[in-house]
DNA sequence: GTCTATAACGTGATAGAC
DNA sequence: GTCTATCACGTTATAGAC
């Protein structure tokens, strides 16, 4: 239950007061969209301090930037890199992880999507999600158990993109699928926990041989 | 067979000029990263003149936008109101039609989806996407195969989004996915063509009673 | 450390010649 | 219709007082 207290982190220090508000407004609105304006204010501090401390705008984006990708990535890391949990288990532990840090922060998806669209980032060699990734001992678990014949074989990206996918996806597009039904905060909320059970089970199916 | 001419559509009149290069850029970088005169430059005109026939950059935006939304949609909405096909039919189609049409244009989907995020954007509603889909014959299908116990019970948005999310989200999630695996883009497509096969198979086993 | 005032710059838009 | 030159404005960043 540490969400809450990661959102609004401690707030002591003017330094973490800007942070915040640079999380907050970068993350909903994009680099190009914020104004440093808009963040001094959030912040509660004059324009000035956001550069004395900082320096740029683009210097207080890059550590969001960094900080952002890497608490991404630490729910995956943690849930992959356990040699005491089953495949099945990962898979369920993952996905309600996400589902839970999304509803929190639905804005980071399409904020790091998008502001990595056009940088083939340094930060993304920086962070090494390949090693974070692909090296991990699910993988290693996922490679035994399609050589043993106890799932069905394929490629495991393609594995990785449908968790993800059908994982993450109704978070970026929620303004579109609000609108389709008229479905309420709290509707899309019982949905998206609905969904910490059945991708887990439409996963497994998916891995029968 | 018609994308390539709907890319580089008519490039005739230096109106057409300036709205292919606003699309490609619009979508590539979105509105607030765009600078007009990168239009003009890519469009190989002057910037006075994208003021002379759009009047401005919101106005061309707006244009674009809709055209873009419009073009996304107009792929379901012709498959899902077909009365002739079949529901796994449409499944298969929709999929195909989608993974063709992002191959030739990877970027639009997070474009849309960015633009529209804090836009509880009239276009949403001018386009009525609610219409195109929860009224479709596509979800009536649905919905009788459910009653007729021929498909497993569920809300048929959980459905929509794993379509989507399964299609939709590799090509969003790109760079990332890139960086994973020593991929290329060539290898790449072919991931992406081999859903177009994966993706409905998988698909009907979470419809399986 | 924190503020006000202002400089320096980039960008959207227009005036006016051709 | 198309261009060059320029304006008008918003935004980042800094200087300098407190």
């Amino acid at each position: 239950m540490k969400s809450q207290k990661e959102l609004s982190k401690t707030d002591h220090s003017t330094e973490d007061k800007i942070k915040n508000a640079a999380r907050l407004i970068f993350h909903k609105k994009g680099y190009a969209a914020t104004r440093t304006r808009d963040i001094a204010e959030e912040a509660g501090i004059n324009l000035a301090l956001l550069n004395y401390y900082f320096r740029s705008k683009e210097k207080l984006f890059d550590i969001i930037m960094l900080e952002s990708l890497q608490g991404f990535l630490h729910s995956i890391k943690e849930v992959f890199n356990n040699e005491e949990t089953s495949l099945e288990n990962k898979i369920e532990t993952l996905v309600s992880n996400y589902i839970d840090l999304l509803i929190e922060q639905p804005d980071i998806p399409l904020f790091l999507l998008s502001e990595l669209r056009n940088n083939p980032n340094e930060l993304v060699s920086k962070i090494n999600i390949k090693q974070v990734l692909m090296n991990s001992y699910f993988i290693k678990q996922f490679k035994h158990a399609m050589n043993d014949g106890i799932i069905a074989t394929m490629n495991p990206l393609h594995f990785i993109m449908n968790i993800l996918g059908m994982t993450v996806f109704p978070f970026i597009a929620s303004p579109i699928l609000k609108s389709l039904s008229d479905i309420s905060p709290a509707d899309f909320e019982d949905l998206m926990n609905q969904r910490k059970i059945l991708i887990p089970n439409w996963i497994k199916g998916m891995l029968i041989v």
